[in-house]
DNA sequence: GGTGATTGAATTGCATGCATCATGTAGCCG
DNA sequence: CGGCTACATGATGCATGCAATTCAATCACC
């Protein structure tokens, strides 16, 4: 193994004189999210303070942040490392994502006004645009930005923390899972499908839609990472 | 005038000499838990940090997490104060347990072994008693506990934070919304019907009758709960 | 030359100092 | 007598000091 994870990239210095915990959970968020700093990488408190330019306490904070949230995980003695998002850990996230996403889109259509329809309406379109570009990245950006809107949507803040973790972690997990190209057509279809059954205000069809769409990325991404044989079993158990 | 904010409950102070932090934070959750901090209470650091005996900075972390687990909300200017879950709150609670509840029963039904079924069939046997004997908190212990053994049995650890998190949320919401004594019997009923659905591996099922005893229980609140309206009156000391 | 002990660097967790800021009160002035 | 202001209190957020501990690499010794 080679301690790779001595060196963090470099990140510009946090700037704003105000709410510098926040700055650097954000910077810090950011460098995992984009896969500057690898799975896999230590996050040492002086480090990282001394990265973002700031003093421990809010590198301190912000990295209890990152792994509160699932995107770091802390080990006993060693500090926190930045999550390593296996595919037996996708799985788990998958069949979280299902039902929860599914009750997003449930209650969405029961509550969804006009402008939300007109709102999602919009992002589809620019998601349409984007998928005949065949532009990846703003393929990305625009599918995770639907389901958002779908969970604001839904009307229930407690909904919403546990999506946005899920699908961070989902998002550094892209490392090792290829995204297929072949799949943005199928995916943008099945937006406009949950749209559809939003707008009749059919919620069951818009819960049964979401989670077949969920089931399907799930699916798809077994398929093509290869999930070792013991699926999502009890590896530790314990309470946080 | 006396600062109402040295009105913390009397906690003895954290007496291990390691891990002040964690000890901290559960002398606090517990301390919430009990309604000896009750809703609306202020968390300054302080405070907290007289109260344990510790010093400031794990009495901040410590409150910090209780914060990130939803037991308080961060108001911008004031610190945090204890959550005040209100009928509405335990709408959206419910409208999630719902669904996590029916993933958890699902996947247990599918993984959960012969040591797992014992395990629950045993809290079945003391919840029992305790109906009979009339004993509501061992009642409600006990219907916690299942629960808890419940998603621990479905194997996937992303599951259990978000359940324990709007459990312990219940619990703080339990002051107000009281839970009628004559549904004893019931959710011990509708946990047996979990329980046989465990037995015979049907997940279908048993994700079924997961999903009726949650949906069961938010409409028990609901006809029994009171208004949100927020006209709880702060306490104001006492002017002489 | 291989193995083991020692020293060293770095990290965590905790404690505490300090400036800024909001709050609430008391007193003063119109 | 009421409204406004200045002050005292206390809280937050940030910075930093300090001891205990861990991990590693070097160096000495067999």
């Amino acid at each position: 193994m080679q301690p790779d994870s001595s060196r963090l990239p470099e990140m510009p210095p946090v700037v704003l004189g105000e709410a510098l915990t926040e700055q650097s959970y954000l910077r810090l968020r950011e460098a995992i999210l984009q896969r500057r700093l690898p799975a896999g990488a230590r996050l040492s408190v002086p480090a990282v303070a001394r990265r973002l330019g700031v003093s421990r306490s809010p590198a301190r904070e912000a990295i209890a942040r990152i792994a509160a949230e699932g995107l770091a995980t802390f080990v006993p003695r060693k500090g926190a490392v930045v999550a390593r998002i296996t595919a037996a850990d996708l799985l788990e996230i998958y069949e979280l994502r299902e039902v929860l996403e599914g009750l997003a889109a449930r209650l969405a259509a029961e509550r969804i006004a006009a402008d939300g329809l007109a709102g999602l309406r919009a992002l589809l379109d620019r998601h349409r645009a984007a998928v005949e570009d065949g532009d990846v990245a703003r393929h990305m950006e625009l599918d995770q930005a639907f389901h958002r809107a779908l969970r604001h949507a839904a009307g229930n803040r407690r909904l919403l923390e546990p999506l946005d973790r899920l699908q961070a972690q989902v998002r550094i997990a892209m490392d090792t899972t290829h995204r297929s190209p072949g799949g943005m057509p199928q995916a943008l279809a099945e937006h406009e499908e949950i749209l559809a059954a939003l707008r009749d205000h059919d919620a069951v069809r818009a819960e049964a839609v979401a989670r077949a769409h969920i089931i399907r990325l799930r699916q798809s991404i077994a398929s093509s990472g290869d999930v070792p044989a013991g699926g999502a079993g009890s590896s530790r158990g314990g309470a946080r």
